[in-house]
DNA sequence: CCGCTTCTGACGGAATTTTTACACAGAGTT
DNA sequence: AACTCTGTGTAAAAATTCCGTCAGAAGCGG
């Protein structure tokens, strides 16, 4: 259903290269742009490189395991991932869904099954999100690329620190929605932060200075007194 | 479609935090707004603060335990309540249903069982009640936004404090019903405010100076002397 | 050790809530 | 009709909370 649309890009890691093989025909039979990476270094490449859509991952890997990946992919990005594992591992089910997987997928597995995983997945993360991948052009001066982790002012690149990017992040994922302190503080900083608004006050400001005309007059990160903070509605539907 | 998306609020209470993460992680990952809170005092006062649409309440916590956050819930509001009881305490299941939950959920449990049962609930009180999500048009001229926390008077976006907000989400809840000061003072400001209703008195106040046409001759808020207020039915079916 | 990022603490000012005060309206009584 | 009593509307001051801002310290990776 989302591949009506647009040729989404999987990037499968595995480093079974007979097990890979066997997912990118199927995925590319569905008209999937598919990569390979065969151990957690090659994958953390390939997402730089190539912003896939979706992540493959296999648990089972020598070295660095997915979990580790999974973490490590977390960090610098929210690609969706869904987790490859041995049959009945409940434990790796929950762990991987408690780090930040999206789905997961046993072994052995049908390609049918696997396939309509996938295509559940981006159709969930992209409702979720708004379609949050490719360039979001919230308006002439301001355009944001969370796939390649790139904000653009004025056709200039903008340097954002880690923390003030995963702020933006969490507010343009939300954008036309108040997003309180609370929830700001558990994702951007963590559950433990939850009560030191402080934070999030401080990081607004730094946003403020790096993207808005006037940092005391903003139109893009507005403040809901008492609340939290909303990013402008750049996709405006007002009621009439 | 992603743009009118219903963005469900969820409180989670539970003492155990890495529980009580894993819940909102899960529930974050499909969509909904979660708040935490760690013990009864703070479910309640989250309770007012950021008027969930349902509550994950687990049953085993120290000091006030779940059944007694409950009735204490049941006091002022009729939230849907979703009970997390440790597995085989069949008795739990039936005295929490007596109390007043609407579900329970039995530790362990799948994320993805878990949610379902949230939506199911959701769904079904949904159809109970009036539904607070979406657009409420009230009238031509006063539409009410409470997802996206927006007040629309004649095409123009209307700013209120965030008591104003909360005072008015819960006459509009009710609309076409007397609401009592004391459900208002519980609700609104605490349960510890019972015998200030001159609270009430002064929001209303300002409400009906931001939204009424004429504040002397209010046409949305109607007092109801020796009562309360009450919020003008705009939906009730015409009588045929 | 350096440079970058994150955290800490403090402050003034603005917005919001609480407090205080008083005028008024309706209902019942004489 | 005047009186009173209770509940209500209104206005303004006072207190408090919350936000924006800055500068410097602390942490961290190379």
């Amino acid at each position: 259903m989302p591949n009506d649309f647009k040729r989404y890009k999987i990037l499968v890691v595995d480093d079974e290269e007979r097990m890979a093989r066997f997912i990118r025909m199927n995925l590319e039979h569905d008209g999937f742009i598919v990569s390979e990476a065969f151990n957690g270094k090659q994958a953390l490449q390939k997402l730089r490189d190539v912003t896939p859509d979706l992540i493959l991952l296999d648990v089972m890997m020598p070295d660095l395991d997915g979990f580790e990946v999974l973490q490590m992919i977390r960090e610098i990005s929210n690609v969706p991932v869904i987790m490859l594992t041995a049959k009945g591992e409940e434990d790796d089910r929950i762990k991987g869904l408690e780090l930040g997987a999206d789905d997961y997928i046993t072994k052995p597995f049908s390609p049918r099954e696997m396939v309509s995983r996938v295509k559940a997945v981006l159709r969930r993360t992209e409702n979720a999100t708004g379609s949050m991948h490719g360039l979001i052009e919230v308006d002439d001066r301001l355009k944001i690329d969370f796939g390649r982790r790139e904000v653009w002012l004025d056709g200039k690149l903008v340097k954002l620190r880690p923390t003030e990017y995963r702020l933006l992040y969490h507010l343009v994922q939300n954008a036309g929605w108040v997003v309180s302190h609370d929830q700001l503080l558990a994702n951007v900083w963590g559950y433990e932060y939850r009560d030191e608004p402080h934070y999030v006050r401080l990081y607004i400001n730094y946003l403020r200075k790096k993207l808005e005309e006037d940092p005391s007059h903003p139109k893009y990160i507005l403040t809901e007194r008492g609340v939290g903070y909303r990013f402008v509605d750049f996709r405006r539907k007002k009621p009439e």
